[in-house]
DNA sequence: CCTTGGCAGTCGTTTGGTGAGAGTGCCAGG
DNA sequence: CCTGGCACTCTCACCAAACGACTGCCAAGG
């Protein structure tokens, strides 16, 4: 394997950038005859053609058969996002949207979908906002509501500013005022601990309290162990959006590949191993064809990046579309609202 | 136009009533040769084309080109809705996982979501739950939790167990024991009233209070408007799922009648729409193509009922499919699941 | 040594035509 | 009123031929 792409000359590489970014915007295999009149080169078609040779052996170009043009393969994407790229700036538009967007709610949750709405649109692609179960993030503070005679709304709130609701159901009873107590007791015991130790605590304080008779606490015990359990069932952490516009996409034109397409996305499981993947690298990831299992079945490519605050990654967020894509557009994009988003969280943060 | 559907002599019914069966089942034109195969009519194909040249010029069965059989016109589906079908009844499975669905949990905003998971699934057509603005439904509790500093969740319970949550961003100070003197004060006042009247209730308080001073009131007033204002610009209030199923439907097989239809189904307002209208109507109501707007268009059939408690209907459940669908079968499906609805949310309301 | 024009060869796509098949409408006879 | 028969229409699948777009290779030229 090459270092540093090195392996081709400027003249080569010229032309695979060419190549790609033809491909890109035409979906079109290309052939020598079109590169010649781009203009980027003072060559004929004849000469083009030998350097299209060479990158064909060197597995960066393939034909989709005998009497036709080249198209990138997989390797070819590969050193265009490496090596050739040139990230376009964002408009001022663009950036617009992504900003306006961020700060126009004050729910997470509802940033973290409505960003994937936007991200769709903007990149005309699907956009997917994953926010993994909050197990592992710290909480500020827990209360609990009254909601009916046996039933208590427990809120949730993380450092992060994530607010998680969950309507517990339990055979004892529980006054307002006692229900003030035990969130102000819980708030302040677990102050910054994770929904895992807090729940790891709390069995281990029913071990040892059993003897006890202390009533109150048995009963906040009992309540918090049920607030805590089970968070991580709730499935809305991951928001998928603009689906339709991959049939706009001429690779997905013939039926079969678009019904496949569609239910690999709905099947939320291998998503979500995926983005789960995404969430401890730092920068913005770039995934294509065979590069993941999601990714190879179906030629799609992947763009994500991690956001959350300073060191903590919260969740990942990026587009999904055929392999052929403007990346060099995508990729600002997503790292624009990855960054956006985490500006978002670290503010919550300050509060 | 006739009464009752009585412009059809019996034989011209069950004519049409196997047409409509046939094409349903088979997605194809019906030919008089493959009527008379069936065997339910002692009439040689000669005769039956003879009926459904009555039938075509009374404007139930149409012909997609001379030399095809016939398929049946809005007109024919709607006489075959009205007066030919006979509910199939549902299967103990389906029943069963629709009533474990429902019972499964208790946050009413996940049994919609669920539900119309499983609607989408029994029917392999698209599922569709609609719940409407809470503006008009009365409230039975309303806390208010510190989040952060300057940042309140308000958590908003209905009488009929629905649970609405709210970040309220405020520069005024608020401490603990003062958001649960408010919530309560407000619980009391306001039980059993629509957040509207709450809403206006405190902007009349407002004016009037302005002279005096009671910091408290009117702290509790900027906090209680805040909460109320703009619920219902909450937008998960529809739920569509299974859109993939109609990936399956023949008659999407185009792939640009595909595009259009999922940009119809992402297009919520209209649905909102025509959601909204079915919300007044007791029983089960079936549109099919150009009774709607929204039907017209993409030659859709809805089946669609509404739930809720005894008197006040709360939202709209029901399934999205080609026009072409087996409405015997989806009508009691329908129908079963929005009383399941109804039953649970009067079980909650009890509490 | 690289570049270039030319030319043969390959392959996919389009076009036009043909025949089979399916279905109807109509008519005449029972 | 029912029925078989027949002529007619229209779609679809199939095939062949022509076309067009490339490539690969070669030999000539800078």
């Amino acid at each position: 394997m090459s270092q540093q792409g090195e392996e081709l000359d400027g003249r080569a590489r010229e032309v695979l950038r060419e190549i790609v970014m033809q491909h890109v915007a035409t979906g079109e295999a290309i052939s020598s005859r079109s590169l010649a009149k781009c203009g980027r080169f003072q060559l004929s078609p004849a000469s083009l053609r030998n350097v299209m040779a060479d990158l064909e052996d060197l597995g960066y170009l393939a034909q989709p058969h005998t009497s036709a043009g080249r198209i990138p393969t997989d390797r070819g994407y590969r050193f265009f996002i490496d090596y050739l790229m040139t990230s376009r700036v964002l408009t001022q538009l663009e950036r617009e949207t992504i900003d306006e967007q961020v700060s126009h709610s004050t729910e997470i949750d509802h940033v973290l979908h409505e960003a994937s709405l936007t991200l769709s649109r903007l990149a005309d692609q699907v956009g997917v906002v994953f926010m993994p179960t909050l197990l592992q993030f710290a909480i500020r503070s827990m209360d609990f509501v009254l909601v009916a005679e046996n039933k208590i709304l427990s809120v949730i709130v993380g450092t992060n500013g994530v607010v998680v609701n969950k309507v517990v159901e339990t055979r004892l009873n529980f006054k307002r005022d006692e229900l003030e107590k035990i969130g102000r007791f819980i708030s302040g015991e677990f102050f910054g601990l994770t929904l895992d130790q807090i729940r790891r605590r709390l069995v281990r304080m029913t071990e040892e309290e059993r003897a006890m008779h202390d009533q109150m606490l048995q009963k906040t015990i009992a309540l918090g162990i049920e607030a805590v359990n089970d968070v991580h069932t709730n499935d809305n952490d991951l928001y998928v959006e603009g689906a339709a516009s991959i049939l706009t996409k001429p690779e997905f034109s013939d039926t079969m590949a678009l019904r496949k397409t569609f239910l690999a996305l709905q099947e939320k499981e291998k998503l979500i191993d995926l983005l789960n993947s995404c969430l401890t690298e730092e920068g913005l990831q770039i995934l294509i064809g065979s590069e993941s299992d999601f990714t190879h079945v179906h030629n799609f490519g992947i763009v994500a990046k991690s956001y959350g605050s300073h060191n903590a990654p919260l969740g990942v967020v990026g587009i999904i579309g055929p392999m052929r894509m403007e990346y060099a557009r995508m990729a600002p994009l997503v790292d624009y609202i990855g960054r956006a988003l985490s500006r978002k969280i670290e503010e919550e943060e300050q509060l």
